[in-house]
RNA sequence: GGCGACGUACCCAAGUGGCUUAAGGGAGAGGUCUGCAAAACCUUUAUUCAUCGGUUCGAAUCCGAUCGUCGCCUCCA
C-alpha cells in the first residue's frame, strides 16, 4: 500500500508525495524548555518519531528539524501575565539561559530514554533571532504588518486564506472571552510577530531590532527555522493537536505571506494523553514525567509500547492500568523473543509466501496513516503463528522493530533474570562454546537421578556444585537446560 | 457563543458500507508443564458496536435526533 496521511490541511487522506524523490523534509514543533516535559509531550514526541520511522522504512530519507523554544512569551497579547522564562527564572534563582540549557538537556535525555531517533538538528530559538528578524522584515515590506505601542503585528486580514488549516470561522471567533482584549488590534487573529521590552524593566532575553529592543513573538522562530533548514516549502509539519487554531495557523500565514509559496503540504497533529479530569497540562502544577513512571519501576519503553497501542489521533486516557497492562504485554513479548532465540528452529522451505504476507500486513498498517495498533496486532500474529520458524519470526520481528523501536533486537532479558530469584545468578545469555565437562556433566545426571528419586534436597546441592564450576541448570519441560556462566 | 473530536467486551483498542454474525493486547477463568516459584504455551471471554429512528438487498461503519465525555477559541504536545 502507498504511504499516506491523514492531512489537517483537507481533513482527509492522502497518499504521501515527496517534493524530492527518496527523501522528506519534517519539521516538528518542539519543546518549551521551561520545566520538565511530561509525558503527554513526550506522546507526541512518540507519533512523530513512528512517523519518522515509517518514512525510513519506506526507503526516505528524512531531514528533521525540531526547535527548541528557549525565549520566554508572554502569556497574552496585552502584555500581562508571565513570560514562562522569566518565571522560572524566578523560582529557581537561575538565569534564563541555564534553565533553558537544563530543561533541554532534561528534554533530550527523555528522548533517548524512549528510543526517539533524535532530530537531525535541534534549533534553538536564540540562536535564529536574526533569521526572524530578517522574516518580519520581509512581512512590513509586503504590507503585512502594523506597530502598536507594544510591538509588531501581522495583519491577518491582509491574507485572504487566513484559518484554513483550522477552518476557522473568524466571525465566530469571541476575542476576550478567556483574556483581555487587545485594543490596538486591528483584528482579533492578529499577532505579535516582535515585542518590545517593558519600558521600566530589563529582561534578561531581549535583542536589539529595526523596530526597537524586545524580543519575538509567539510563531515567528518556526518560520524561520524551518524555512532556514528546510527551503520556502517542505513536506510535513507536525506538532499536538492544540497548535492547529493558533500556532500553525499564524505560521502558514506568516510564510506565506512572506515567500508567496505554500509552506508545508502536510501538517499532521498528535491527539493529546488526558488524565481522568481531562488534558495533562503544566500549568495545573503536578504533572507526570518520564521519572514519574522510572521510579515506580516502568520502563520508559513500557510507555512507549502503551503509546503504540492507541492510534495518534484518538486521545488517551492515562492510567495505571493501561500502563500495567502495556507493560504485561511488552514483556511477554520479550519473553516469546528469549525462546525463539533460545529455540531457534530452522527456517522451513515453503514459508516464504507466509512471510511476505505478514510483512505486507504490517506495511499495509503503517503506511496507512500510521495505524500502529494494527502494526502491534500484525506482530503478534506473527508472534502466535505456528506456521513459520523462529527463525523467520525472528527476522520478521525485527525487521518490524524498526518502525516500533522497542529495541527487540538488543534489550537485556530483566525480566527473567529477576523471576529465577532461586539461581541467585544471572542466566548467561550465550550457549556453550566447548563442551560441558564430564565432570559437570556428572553431577548434572546425578542431580537428575536425585530429583527422579524426589530427593531435592540432595538436587539442590548438586545444582550448587555445579554453579561452583560455572554452570548453570535450567529447569525445562522433558529435561535441563545447561548454560556456561561468564565471567 | 463559535469550532472540533470521541462513545466498540471487565480494561485498553483496531476496524468506517458486504473479506468481519467485530483484529490484537491486558486482566479473569480453565488446562499443559513443574519438587517449588515465576515465566511460557493452549483454551475460553461482544449475535454485538452509547440510545432511538432512518437510508440500503446489506450498517459498528452513511444520515438525523437524543444522552454522555473531552479539546480548542490565552501560553500549552
Amino acid at each position: 500500500m502507498k504511504l499516506q496521511f491523514f492531512n489537517t490541511l483537507g481533513r482527509q487522506k492522502q497518499v504521501f508525495e515527496a517534493i524530492a524523490p527518496h527523501k522528506a523534509g519534517m519539521y516538528t514543533c518542539g519543546q518549551t524548555v521551561y520545566d520538565y516535559p511530561h509525558i503527554g509531550n513526550m506522546r507526541t514526541y512518540l507519533f512523530e518519531d513512528f512517523l519518522k520511522r515509517i518514512l525510513m522504512y519506506n526507503s526516505y530519507e528524512v531531514t528533521h528539524i525540531m526547535n527548541i523554544t528557549d525565549v520566554g512569551h508572554l502569556v497574552s497579547d496585552a502584555d500581562e501575565g508571565e513570560d514562562k522564562m522569566e518565571k522560572g527564572s524566578a523560582r529557581t534563582g537561575k538565569s534564563v539561559w541555564e534553565i533553558a540549557d537544563y530543561y533541554t538537556k532534561a528534554f533530550i535525555d527523555d528522548v533517548k530514554l524512549l528510543n526517539i531517533i533524535p532530530a537531525t538538528k535541534y534549533t534553538k530559538a536564540t540562536d535564529y533571532i536574526k533569521e526572524q528578524i530578517d522574516m518580519i522584515k520581509c512581512l512590513e515590506d509586503k504590507g503585512f504588518t502594523y506597530i502598536t505601542s507594544d510591538g509588531v503585528y501581522f495583519d491577518t486580514s491582509k491574507l485572504s486564506d487566513y484559518g484554513k488549516l483550522a477552518q476557522i470561522d473568524v466571525e465566530g471567533l469571541e476575542e476576550g472571552k478567556r483574556i483581555e482584549f487587545s485594543a490596538e488590534k486591528r483584528n482579533k487573529t492578529d499577532f505579535a510577530l516582535w515585542k518590545f521590552s517593558p519600558k521600566d524593566t530589563k529582561r534578561q532575553m531581549e535583542w536589539k531590532s529595526p523596530w526597537g529592543i524586545g524580543f519575538p513573538g509567539w510563531h515567528i522562530e518556526c518560520s524561520a527555522m524551518s524555512r532556514k533548514f528546510l527551503g520556502d516549502t517542505f513536506d510535513i509539519h507536525c506538532g499536538g493537536i492544540d497548535h492547529i487554531p493558533i500556532h500553525h495557523t499564524n505560521e502558514i500565514a506568516q510564510s506565506e505571506a512572506c515567500t508567496g509559496k505554500p509552506f508545508a503540504h502536510y501538517w499532521l497533529h498528535g491527539a493529546f494523553l488526558e488524565e481522568d479530569d481531562g488534558k495533562m497540562s503544566k500549568s495545573k502544577g503536578e504533572f507526570l514525567c518520564l521519572k514519574t513512571l522510572t521510579d515506580k519501576g516502568y520502563s520508559p519503553l513500557d510507555y512507549r509500547y502503551m503509546c503504540l497501542g492507541t492510534h495518534y489521533r484518538k486521545r488517551l486516557l492515562f492510567s495505571w492500568d493501561v500502563l500495567d497492562s502495556a507493560k504485561n504485554s511488552f514483556n511477554r513479548l520479550k519473553q516469546n523473543i528469549i525462546r525463539m532465540k533460545e529455540e531457534n528452529a530452522p527456517g522451513k522451505s515453503g514459508e516464504q509466501d507466509r512471510v511476505n504476507l505478514y510483512k505486507s500486513d504490517f506495511l499495509e498498517s503503517v503506511n496507512d496513516d500510521l495505524n500502529m495498533p494494527q502494526a502491534l496486532a500484525v506482530t503478534w500474529e506473527v508472534v502466535r503463528n505456528t506456521g513459520i520458524s523462529d527463525k523467520n519470526k525472528l527476522e520478521l520481528i525485527y525487521d518490524f522493530d524498526r518502525v516500533l523501536g522497542l529495541e527487540l533486537k538488543k534489550f537485556v532479558d530483566e525480566s527473567r533474570r529477576g523471576q529465577i530469584s532461586w539461581a541467585e545468578f544471572e542466566i548467561p545469555d550465550a550457549p556453550i562454546k566447548q563442551g560441558i565437562p564430564s565432570e559437570v556433566l556428572e553431577l548434572i545426571n546425578k542431580r537428575a537421578e536425585a530429583k527422579a528419586a524426589k530427593n531435592f534436597k540432595l538436587a539442590d546441592e548438586l545444582r550448587n556444585k555445579v554453579r561452583e564450576l560455572g554452570y548453570v541448570i535450567i529447569d525445562k519441560k522433558g529435561g535441563v537446560e545447561v548454560k556456561e556462566i561468564k565471567n
